[in-house]
DNA sequence: GATGAATGAGAATTCATTCAT
DNA sequence: CATGAATGAATTCTCATTCAT
């Protein structure tokens, strides 16, 4: 990955961009966009404040390009796995679901989520982009698989719009309560941390009961 | 509700920190609790900027009130719905849910969520007491309600703790995204808006199936 | 002009704009519209900084204000004469021309004029105000006093478009040269200063020789 | 002008200084000094904003080159001129006047002059260069002319102090219009392009009639 | 009580200047 | 010599908070 042939102003020339995203990221999920002071994310960076100003136009464009870096790895992973496991649409789903989890949900990126939420209406703009480019994309995959599911009469016909929304808000509040009240860990008593750990086996029997149209249970 | 022997003034006077938590309100929600200024805050209530600060020692004060004016008529109706229907679980289940969704989820008050879940971070003593005064209490009803149906043999003997969760997200979500991403409509597609018009009755179908030990059609 | 039952507080109000313009007018004289510093404009009239932008949206409005509050009370004056001495052009002429320099260019005002070269490359809306509100006016009524002469037979019958220009120019020029060059007075030596005793009375033999038909020295 | 036998390097590196201060002379004139910035000028230049760094200590010094450079081929004409047609003072005050229109007023080299008057406030030190090394010097030609002039009984006997500003300055305030005013074409109407095609004549004939003896016109 | 003018600390942004490469 | 990434002081503008009226 390093070309140790570069002069090192160079190479961080390249990585700077990234370094900055990150910092924000980390920042604009602690405290929220509005709270954020550029000082802190150019310390916590490790460069001046008007280093930022070399990367990034503006504060809004930073913001922008958190939710830019911070998804582009993020996707080629996910559709790729629509590809494989067809004929198993259950098992196709529960690992998409964990992919998300383990990849997004439960890292740091699981806080843009939390982001969007509080700042979509302060940054239309941005806010349209990322459900353009995130949420409607990830949506369109769910859709996919369960459509497929309903296909192979592995899942019942219900109104697939509605039903990847029942199946992944539960993964999706889950990880933007982690990021914002399960966050004030000092004042907030352990109860607001909302993950039991049963969570996962009770959340895939539920969703599986729902959707399968011969739940294991049952059809034993 | 109007006490209309008091003279008018005091009324005024009386009615003041409701109607200043209410303007707050729906600014908070509107902008985020930082991108409202209390210039605004003071003309949607029809006073002047000082007046605020014969009523609320600081905006976070404010913050505060709003969320308690704001839940303190919520709860009655809700517990007390509890010692109703004790022999129908599933009815009383989805009441009380519809109940939220009608008083909460679907009004301005569920805006609330989406404020504290943007700005517990910055406001972690604001967030516990929201934590402490609504979610727990919220929570605690839900599972009661779903620990009833356990007891009865109506509902699946999973873990309450989760099962509560699983069944509450998919409202909140919704509520939630209506507040946030779904209100920045000018820039964001219709699409944005997840509410399909048959979302309740999937979601019900969905949470049942998952919940009762004979759901209707299997048991056939 | 004080209205003395007026509380302290509002007479202040409404007089604060002025002051504040006034300070500001000084000071871009001085130094130019991009190196004064609110915070020095601020601190000439006596207020806080924060005060400005009770009454000015910004810098540039500020700029604007101060075109108008300085050029309001100054063309009344000069409209007005222009209905007098109609019967004798060349002290019409003369007269307007003294006002000119004595309200104007040997004033603060005069700076005004300087302001504008300076800024208006930077200003273009500013600029344009003051080109319309200011020098069409100004120079509209200059052609109008010596298209008077012409008619009458007393000013010779040259382009007016022309000679209204080479009449004032000498008069701008040397209230420019008084606001910026000879206003270094420090570094610059006193032969920077061009303003010799007899320059107004050399100015208008030369004017005066041109423009009259029958110069008094030539006709005697 | 160019050194063949030099090579490019050398030669390069002679010119640089040169380039730079034409490409900052341009920027200054069209934006003035503050709101020009150095990364403009070397772009305009062609070279990075460093290798400003190695040519002039500062903007100001930068500031000061300007003057220097665009005034060097400037007098060498201006003054060579005054030993020809001595015999003629009328035809020698004019040809004088129009080289100083042809080479300065209505060129780049006009803006200067605007400049100058811009920030002379700021820069006394620059202001006072300029003022030794080409107000005065081109002012003290002028004088010489005229004087010369009066001392044939060709010119009237009045003020030469006063007569040199009278008869430069509609020249002068001319070109500084030209280079600030009239330059905001989109804003600014036409009318504030003071040029009338006939300015030229017009200014002559006012200047001359005023100036001689016995001017044509009257000495019929 | 109520007002709204005034404050000033604080945040985003700019840009002349430096210096490692 | 030349570069351009990095710096940080300086500047505009915002807004919660105060307080004289």
């Amino acid at each position: 990955m390093i070309e140790p042939d570069l002069p090192r102003r160079q190479r961080r020339k390249e990585a700077r961009p990234a370094e900055l995203a990150a910092a924000a990221l980390s920042l604009f999920i602690e405290k929220g966009f509005a709270a954020t002071r550029l000082d802190e994310v150019a310390a916590r960076a490790g460069v001046s404040k008007g280093t930022l100003y070399l990367y990034f136009d503006s504060k809004e464009a930073l913001f922008r390009a958190v939710i830019e870096e911070g998804l582009v790895p993020l996707f080629e992973q996910m559709e790729a796995k629509l590809d494989t496991l067809k004929d198993d649409p259950e098992r196709l789903l529960k690992e998409i679901l964990l992919d998300w989890w383990t990849h997004v949900g439960a890292t740091e990126l699981g806080g843009i989520s939390k982001l969007i939420i509080s700042e979509a209406r302060n940054f239309p703009e941005v806010a349209a982009y990322h459900n353009e480019a995130v949420i409607q994309r990830w949506m369109s995959l769910l859709g996919k698989v369960i459509q497929t599911g309903v296909e192979q009469g592995v899942f019942r016909a219900l109104d697939v719009e509605t039903l990847r929304q029942l199946v992944f808000f539960p993964l999706l509040m889950l990880s933007v309560w982690k990021h914002s009240i399960a966050g004030c860990a000092a004042a907030c008593s352990a109860a607001a941390n909302p993950i039991s750990p049963t969570y996962f086996d009770t959340y895939f029997d539920m969703i599986f009961r729902g959707l399968l149209v011969a739940p294991p249970e049952l059809s034993a």
